[in-house]
DNA sequence: TTCCCCCGTCGAAGCGCTTCGACGACCCGC
DNA sequence: GCGGGTCGTCGAAGCGCTTCGACGGGGGAA
């Protein structure tokens, strides 16, 4: 293994100023930082993690914290794993994968073990056990999601009440006057995931506004589930027009069954979704729809956590803006 | 930050002691072994990764490469990292996430600061450009998948030849005569991805030994390439009562396909498919399947890379053999 | 010309842990 | 009762890097 005591001897330096070359904390004259340059790409050299993780109290490793539980979309999980990896490599750290299953322990041993030098915990509960946990912690953290309490913390997320609530002013627009919410499953309720209860109270809230009919309906992630819902829907609300989604896996499913059930998508019922712009493409009728942007939930993430880590002072709360996509499922009433 | 001084004064031992009562790497006495243990706890001592691995050059750390490209299945991407992250845990390592787009620099990366102590590889092309790199660097390596040259490496994965096989066996005991592969999209085949290959040289290796008609179709992931591909088989061999289907994302479609060309399943046509079987149980009609055991080869390929990295010799290749569960898509002819 | 300061570099200390060799104490067999 | 082993523990040396203080030399201001 070839060590910065080589480089520096190879360049004809000590191996301190070899460190400032590479560092950039100290000023290194043009000539010299070259030579140094020169010396490690000939050596092949490369700083040992550890032994800088040691003398600098760094450890350039992030980790990430990813749900496993059911009623969460994989493909979004993984979207956001990916962006995250992406942004931390443009900084220059690297990210360790934790199982919300480790649970606060897990958390515990790689903060209290200097192995990261901060945490981005994602599928963050209304009332999520490792908060205090996190607050006291002495690495920075950054949530993907809103806690009931977020003070104290660094939380970001799509705007998921304004997502709700543009899916609603949409149809409005439109003149659809009777809509329903297909939400989550049951349990993501049960469990007080914020996103969820925050679609709901945005599209409750944007319907009162607007004097519009509505209601709402947890539905299971399965095509029979999904038959279900359409058909209580439709007895509960003969007069529907209009629905909102949120709900991957039913998405296309849920269409099928309305349209089993007599209902032409968009000619008679008019449909938009808060999902993976991705997904809404590709189902048989475009679907509008809100996006979901994991990519740029992640990389806001890592910048925030970047900034608290040289100590610049960041906003608590991050709320990225819903953004709906017109396609082929609604129309006028 | 208290550290190994701390314990060993509070204990009354010196601090190799300490360590020794750690690693077990020397016998301690049961009575200084249980001072050492609760002046631990009483003072929430947790080793420094980092220094940890400069003086013992372990860093307990495992890189994960996993794959970002079009025509892979994320759940099943997911399920490998998360049983990966599991089965490292039990060994008391961690998971650093790599994404395939870093390429060889990253592997080099994380292997030569000696960051990781040993790489797992998803996704491994038959030609993959990092073998070479692989096979040099230092540190032990397990791939999930198989190259066309695995000399000098381990690779672990489910058995996809015996998969295919296994399909055509069981429609051809049924006394199908006319079977179709619906496989995975176009560009998985260019990129000369193992897994696909071999299943359509299993599939094709069993009609031919039971003198069955078959013919392979390359499938892209949506619904609408599903309806073309079911027309053509339709068109092409008017006689078929048979599909194998590997290609997660268009197994539901295809048999929505079938159905509205007037082929019932399972009475007109059977389907099997290789996937996970949680896909296969929750289509409309439950597809009797070979299992992707995204589980089992995850830990499996850490347990190679953990006795690889106590210098016990390890198989080069690990092979699953599949298991197929019957379920409703498949009936005799 | 003198003084001061800054630029660029060096040496040494230390980050917190593991590991090697050494060393008493104790037990066994003869 | 003595040599040889083993058991349990200690001290010290390092692992490879960063960082702090120091210092010589050169340029600018006075």
């Amino acid at each position: 293994m070839v060590k910065i005591t080589d480089v520096a001897r190879h360049a004809g330096v000590s191996p301190s100023t070899v460190s400032y070359a590479l560092s950039g904390k100290r000023p290194i004259s043009e000539e010299t930082r070259r030579r140094i340059e020169d010396s490690i790409r000939e050596l092949g050299y490369r700083p040992h993690a550890g032994a800088r993780a040691l003398a600098s109290s760094r450890s350039n490793v992030l980790a990430l914290v990813v749900p496993l539980r059911t009623g969460i979309h994989v493909p979004v999980v993984m979207q956001f794993a990916v962006s995250v990896v992406t942004a931390a490599r443009r900084h220059d750290h690297d990210v360790l994968l934790l199982t919300q299953e480790e649970g606060e322990d897990g958390l515990r041993r790689v903060a209290d073990t200097a192995l990261v030098d901060a945490l981005i915990v994602m599928d963050v509960q209304l009332h999520d056990g490792r908060l205090p946990l996190l607050r006291r912690l002495d690495r920075p953290s950054v949530l993907i999601g809103f806690p009931a309490e977020p003070d104290g913390l660094t939380c970001i997320d799509l705007d998921f009440g304004a997502a709700g609530e543009l899916c609603v002013e949409h149809l409005a627009g439109l003149g659809h006057r009777v809509v329903g919410l297909v939400g989550s499953p049951p349990e993501v309720y049960v469990r007080e995931t914020g996103f969820a209860q925050r679609v709901v109270r945005g599209f409750t809230t944007a319907a009162d506004r607007n004097g519009i009919a509505s209601s709402v309906h947890p539905c299971e992630a399965d095509p029979a589930a999904a038959r279900q819902v359409a058909e209580r829907l439709l007895r509960e609300r003969p007069a529907l027009t209009g629905v909102v989604v949120h709900n991957e896996p039913v998405l296309e499913p849920l269409i099928d069954a309305f349209e089993a059930l007599g209902l032409r998508v968009p000619q008679d019922l008019s449909v938009t979704a808060i999902c993976p712009d991705e997904l809404a493409g590709r189902v048989r009728v475009p679907v509008t729809s809100v996006a979901i942007p994991a990519a740029e939930v992640g990389t806001g993430a890592v910048e925030l956590l970047m900034r608290k880590l040289d100590g610049t002072p960041v906003p608590r709360a991050t709320l990225l803006p819903p953004r709906l996509t017109v396609r082929a499922s609604t129309r006028p009433r």
